[in-house]
DNA sequence: CTATTTTTTTATAATAAGTTTAAATCGTTA
DNA sequence: TAACGATTTAAACTTATTATAAAAAAATAG
């Protein structure tokens, strides 16, 4: 748990970065709430909690830095902000959203589910791809009482 | 091709809306524009070229009322801007995007390729999807000179 | 047709997310 | 210690979007 940090401070030094203590308490915050998906003002919010002296400017500077450094990966989900997801470690592909129109619940799909169809529009479309973005807007199991069948896959 | 913009003014007449002078002047805009992706401020730049008086906020408050009636899909591609989308005629699904890293194209995929994944989704996480959004970051076919087989499928 | 009500638009002000700037701070090196 | 580069802070600024109030247009009632 610790050595995730060690890590993130080892990628920041291989490009010149210092892991300075706002930038600690930031991803801090992020490893901290990695079920969430946080916008730049909510990681504020909890980084003053720990570093009460902290700027917002520094906070989005941070999670700029990180994003840059695919520690974290940009998101948004219409509403009017950007949210910050922790990429997993070793991961080769970024996870896919459910967001529920309900009560507006965001679970994760772990899973690739997209192997084939990458391959289909790498060559059907000449296009390399590097990354995506998948999500799906619906209604989650919480919202529809209709056949609960014990959970399969892993969710939120 | 003037069909399309009648079928558009009985959809807003079903809900009680008009399709005022303004409105017309922004589908029509939409409808030359079908292949771009434009932000409220672009429609808005090329709606004053037929209807000079338009004011911005009209032309939000009608993008806002297309989005409602699901005449377009308002998107975002990480830049700053919502862009919006004119949706496929009769397609009852919204169609993914190709963003090349490179030159900043946008390209689309038509088809629909998500089938069987959102079968998955919707046993595995018992979620009843409603809509998806599917973008592929990468390097478009003009951006790198690899293998150029004469392309299949549609794109741009 | 006029008067009245409802819808829509305009112009402008207000918000809110995010970025930039200049001065202060911190850590390191000469 | 002096000097330098990197970073942070606080505040000003920019930009996208929304809200408000008054004017205009359209629909409805008498
Ligand atoms: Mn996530
Ligand atoms: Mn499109
Ligand atoms: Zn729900
Ligand atoms: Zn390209």
């Amino acid at each position: 748990m610790e050595s995730r940090i060690d890590r993130i401070k080892k990628q920041l030094h291989s490009q010149s970065y210092k892991l300075t203590p706002q930038r600690e308490a930031t991803v801090r915050v992020l490893l901290e709430n990695e079920e969430d998906h946080l916008s730049a003002e909510d990681v504020y919010l909890l980084v003053k909690e720990k570093a009460p002296e902290i700027g917002l400017a520094t906070v989005y500077r941070t999670l700029e830095l990180l994003t840059e450094l695919k520690v974290v990966d940009k998101i948004n989900f219409g509403d009017g902000v950007s949210r910050y997801d922790l990429r997993t470690e070793g991961a080769d592909h970024f996870h896919h959203h459910l967001v529920c129109i309900e009560c507006g619940a965001v679970d994760e799909i772990q899973e690739d589910l997209l192997g084939d169809v990458e391959k289909v529009v790498e060559e059907g479309w000449n296009f390399k791809i590097k990354d995506h973005r998948l999500t799906f807007h619906g209604i989650c199991h919480r919202c529809h009482p209709k056949d609960h069948k014990e959970s399969e896959g892993s969710e939120e």
